[in-house]
DNA sequence: CGCCTGTTTGATGCGCATCAAATATTGTGG
DNA sequence: CCACAATATTTGATGCGCATCAAACAGGCG
């Protein structure tokens, strides 16, 4: 599933530099991660983990993108994370050391460099100013979690969409390739539902679709100034 | 609304080891930490620190027992803890520095440990043993979050209180001293289904209910063999 | 006793999941 | 290169869950 991937020493620093959860730490921390780190190469679709997995490591998105998800009993999935370079993919895993319910997925061809759970968990405790870092990233996640729990509650399916596109859009530009099943699964409901509600914002002129595509045309006209939290 | 409490240092000390967050860590810490916080006293009903508050510390339960809740524009309020002898307060806040959504009152008369942010902060750089122990706190409570919403989507009302039941009985045993609206906003939903949603379960004997105060007579029949996630 | 807070039950309607069925687009193998 | 399978989109019909509104009742406290 998953073969070496060709990316230089020099690369790899420059992954981490710009990572949220380790820019700005001194450079010989920055270098030993890098060292240490393999690179790894998933196609279109490759699974980088699994829900229930035991061997557990520290994956850092180089290039692509990776949709971090959990998926319950009744088959429900929530996609929790669309993480791209410099993003981190199993944070909690790494020092909890026991299986998690999250499982990661290449929604693009991707490159992911990987650390050992001993040699991370190693590296934390020999340079202690990155666990700040890695406090600061958990409690957003804690927030965003939260957030999304006051949303579902409170929200309505078309308020949830126009919120995740513009949260899309400031991520990714105007021109979204994600699925409608894909989106769905971003903002909790079904395929149908989530595309009547793109539908309404299609006629009205805010986005454009086609097959796993969605432009948006007007994103001032997603803004909605409400609780100014996270999301994805 | 709070006035000091007389909590010896010994007793501040037996607090410190006793918690989740700091059990098993080398004696000079669990000193430390004792001799820089306040112990403050709140009446039921009190508040420990408000939505949007600027002023930011850490606090850990001594005794009593506390609700921290975030609060959505649409008025919906969401409990997401409750916090009794050990439980730390604002483990986020400390870290982020930011103002955050979350507000915490006392449920009954409580006694809870302060330590200012920068005291707090300080420990954890001398102290570097601390911080995992804080990420995997925070890494249960991200777990948590994402399968509440997991719950949100895929269970039913009855369900969910089925599940909170279950899980207030093992962390206070048969008898709960919460009113339904409590219950509601455990589970997130409104007052009128929490009690009709109590109502069925008193028809099937497995509990009985008096103004504000819910007895478990039947635990097992709360017991479903489901994912076996954590909530509150 | 009256007031406040909590409980209880009924009626109503909206949002959205669910089921179903047709159509469009892409990728693959003969 | 076309046929066909696989995947994605679209729309309609139906019904259930639960929020919402309303109104009555009960326990506890000053």
């Amino acid at each position: 599933m998953n073969s070496g991937a060709n990316i230089v020493f020099k690369e790899k620093v420059a992954i981490f530099q710009e990572s949220i959860c380790f820019n700005g730490l001194s450079h010989n921390i920055i270098l030993e991660m890098a060292d240490k780190s393999d690179a790894l190469c998933f196609p279109k679709g490759g699974t980088i983990f699994q829900a229930h997995d035991t061997e557990i490591s520290f994956y850092l998105v180089a290039s692509g993108l990776v949709r971090v998800s959990i998926c319950s009993m009744t088959g429900h999935r929530l996609t929790y994370l669309l993480a791209v370079r410099g993003d981190p993919l199993n944070l909690v895993g790494v020092f909890s050391n026991k299986p998690r319910l999250m499982e990661a997925k290449a929604l693009e061809n991707s490159e992911i460099l990987r650390l050992g759970r001993s040699d991370f968990v190693a590296l934390t405790e020999k340079y202690h100013s990155i666990m700040p870092r890695i406090i600061t990233v958990l409690g957003n996640a804690v927030d965003s979690s939260n957030s999304r729990i006051l949303d579902m509650v409170g929200k309505t399916v078309d308020q949830r969409m126009q919120r995740i596109l513009h949260t899309l859009y400031l991520k990714f530009g105007p021109e979204l390739k994600f699925t409608s099943t894909e989106i769905a699964e971003m903002i909790c409901t079904t395929t149908e539902s989530s595309i009547r509600a793109l539908s309404k914002l299609r006629r009205k002129g805010i986005i454009q679709t086609h097959r796993g595509k969605i432009s948006i045309l007007k994103p001032e006209a997603l803004m909605i100034s409400d609780d100014d939290t996270i999301w994805i």
